[in-house]
DNA sequence: GCCGTTTTCGGCCCGACTGTTTTCAGTCG
């Protein structure tokens, strides 16, 4: 784990172990705020550190968290931290992170009860005396059963690209039932995170009622948690897929703030909300309001909102430019002279190059693969097998490569509309160097360098490794820099500032591999790489058809990176596109 | 513990739903 990582989780620690020992709630809220901060860092925490100013001026790290971090920095512990290890069993995080559990119950049940650990806690369930507690009833009691079976079945966050067909499925269906006006789904969802925890869906309706009803009656509903007038959760079983999903009804009028509040991030949303106030107005999810007096919140005592039916017209109201939905993550992005970036669109990417024929592990023909590709209104489509080390993939030795060099020539012939490029997705072995030789990479019109083996390196190995494939002067593109499989893999954990200004210098790109499982660079790293000057490609590893679609995935990685079209080499034109790829051949 | 268009003290976002309660605490987002 990076510094910065292994800082934010212990700064998350404590203010779940304060939390537990009844600690002021905004001291809490102070340790939890500060560990995002520092997640969401770009540079090395441990080099910011060095300047004093530099840590406080960072939102959310005021003295004291930053004589924390100097702390962690210059001795690898925080004596405040230990002393809350010593205090807190530590299987009472684990309790806490129970749905419908809280610090309150939590706390509740370690003292009445010696709580320490979820097999505690399901003793006390099994003999009933749970039941002891104040405000437990036969029902909580149920629910917390049911929580425990369902953390146990889906201990892990959904992949974006497993969520996003749910939810349009959800919109679809939804869009269909009578007197319903507006759907959409929100959340980390919307916002493009690489995993989601739950679906938040959205709709205005002349009757809520019916929507409610359609939604909470859908097929594969397993549970519905809660059903009320204006909000439903239920849990959902979608193939292999778990997960609850919220449905929120509200008037149209009130839209556009119900998907702003709905969309978040809570973080970006409590920004907002403080604009507001010193603005001398309310928001909430009913619209942003003059301030009036009166005990009642504004929307029920018939107060005219100021804005309330898009997003837009809120955040022209609040005095700012729009915020793209990837971007919400209180990241600087509600302070005043922010501008809105041309984001990447999925409609800018004309070219892939990261593709595979049956000659490796695709399951199409050079040909059957272009007209894809041009089908899709691309310009130039790479062909990229896998290089010989790659075996399990039917990698390419050399005499197969160049044989198969000319079939993409002959094809590049035939197949009009379209560009096919000769490439390769050339290994890169642990010590840097790549699986083919100069001579043979020179023949090729696209390289893509990518790690496949040896994923568990040190940063110091894995970043020399990848320094050298990125300054080799043949390589175009750095293919999944990490090899990190989302949920599953870790993969390398290079000093990405560092691959990012030799990619700079090198004028090679690195990729953001489009395929959900992967999304790698992951959006920080796309950040970091953009800090650095680097290129980005967008690339979706093709195989079989269907993976053209991953696209998305990628774009919206791209976009929570900051990344804009000018950037990123796929949304070029051909001439600048095939001019970048020739410079790496002698002109 | 942080922060300042109310600036070094005194606040700190806002609302829905459930379950256990007879008016609300706790949790969630």
């Amino acid at each position: 784990m990076s510094t910065n990582a292994e800082l934010a989780t212990i700064f998350e620690r404590m203010a779940a172990m304060l939390e537990l020992l009844g600690e002021d709630r905004f001291r809490v809220n102070a340790h939890a705020r500060a560990a995002r901060a520092i997640e969401a860092l770009s540079g090395d925490v441990a080099e910011i550190a060095e300047d004093e100013k530099a840590l406080t001026s960072i939102d959310g790290i005021g003295a004291k968290t930053a004589k924390k971090i100097r702390e962690y920095v210059e001795t690898g512990r925080v004596h405040e931290h230990d002393e809350l290890l010593a205090k807190v069993p530590a299987g009472l995080l684990e309790v806490l992170d129970v749905p419908g559990l809280g610090p309150k119950t939590v706390r509740m049940m370690w003292q009445e009860k010696g709580v320490e650990s979820i097999a505690d806690l399901k003793r006390i369930l099994d003999d009933g005396s749970i039941l002891d507690l104040p405000r437990m009833g036969e029902k909580t009691v149920q629910n917390i059963r049911e929580s425990l079976a369902f953390a146990a079945k889906s201990s892990e966050r959904i992949r974006l690209g497993d969520a996003l067909p749910i939810a349009e499925r959800l919109v679809a269906r939804l869009e269909k039932v009578k007197g319903v006006q507006r759907v959409a789904y929100a959340g980390s969802l919307r916002r493009g995170r690489e995993t989601i925890g739950d679906l938040d869906i959205l709709v205005s309706a002349k009757d809520g009622a019916a929507a409610r009803e359609a939604f909470t009656g859908m097929e594969g509903v397993e549970k519905v948690l809660a059903s009320g007038e204006k909000k439903s959760s239920v849990r959902l079983q979608a193939g292999k897929i778990s997960v609850q999903a919220d449905l929120r009804v509200v008037d149209d009028a009130a839209f556009g703030a119900a998907l702003m509040y709905f969309t978040g991030s809570k973080e970006h949303n409590v920004r907002l909300r403080e604009r507001a106030i010193r603005m001398g107005m309310t928001l909430n999810e009913y619209g942003l309001f003059p301030e009036t007096e009166g005990e009642k919140p504004p929307q029920e005592r018939g107060v005219k909102p100021v804005a309330s039916r898009t997003e837009e017209e809120i955040y022209q109201a609040l005095g700012m430019a729009f915020v793209p939905a990837e971007l919400r993550e209180d990241q600087g992005e509600v302070s005043d002279g922010w501008e809105t970036p041309e984001l990447v669109e999925v409609s800018d990417v004309r070219a892939e190059l990261h593709a595979h024929t049956t000659a490796s592990d695709g399951v199409m023909s050079i040909v059957e693969l272009a007209q894809c590709a041009k089908a899709r209104g691309f310009h130039t489509i790479a062909v990229t097998d896998h290089s010989k080390s790659s075996v399990i993939a039917h990698g390419l030795d050399e005499a197969r490569l160049r044989k198969h060099i000319e079939q993409v020539r002959e094809a590049n012939g035939r197949v009009k509309g379209i560009t096919i490029l000769a490439g390769s997705e050339v290994d890169i072995h642990a010590d840097g160097s790549l699986d083919y030789d100069d001579e043979l990479l020179a023949e090729l019109d696209v390289v893509v360098a990518s790690p496949h083996a040896a994923l568990r390196q040190e940063t110091k190995e894995a970043t020399k490794r990848l320094l050298r494939a990125v300054a080799h002067p043949l390589v175009h593109v750095l293919g999944h820099p990490t090899g990190r499989i989302i949920n599953r893999r870790e993969g390398l954990q290079p000093d990405m500032a560092e691959v990012a200004a030799a990619a700079a210098e090198h004028g090679t790109a690195l990729e953001i591999n489009c395929n959900h499982l992967r999304l790698d660079l992951r959006d920080r790293d796309v950040r970091i790489a953009l800090e650095h000057g680097a290129l980005l490609a967008l690339n979706c590893d093709v195989h079989a058809e269907d993976d053209f679609d991953e696209l998305r995935y990628g774009v919206l990685t791209g976009r929570r990176g900051g990344l804009t079209p000018d950037r990123c080499i796929n949304t070029w034109g051909a001439k600048k596109l095939h001019g970048w790829l020739k410079k790496k051949r002698g002109g």
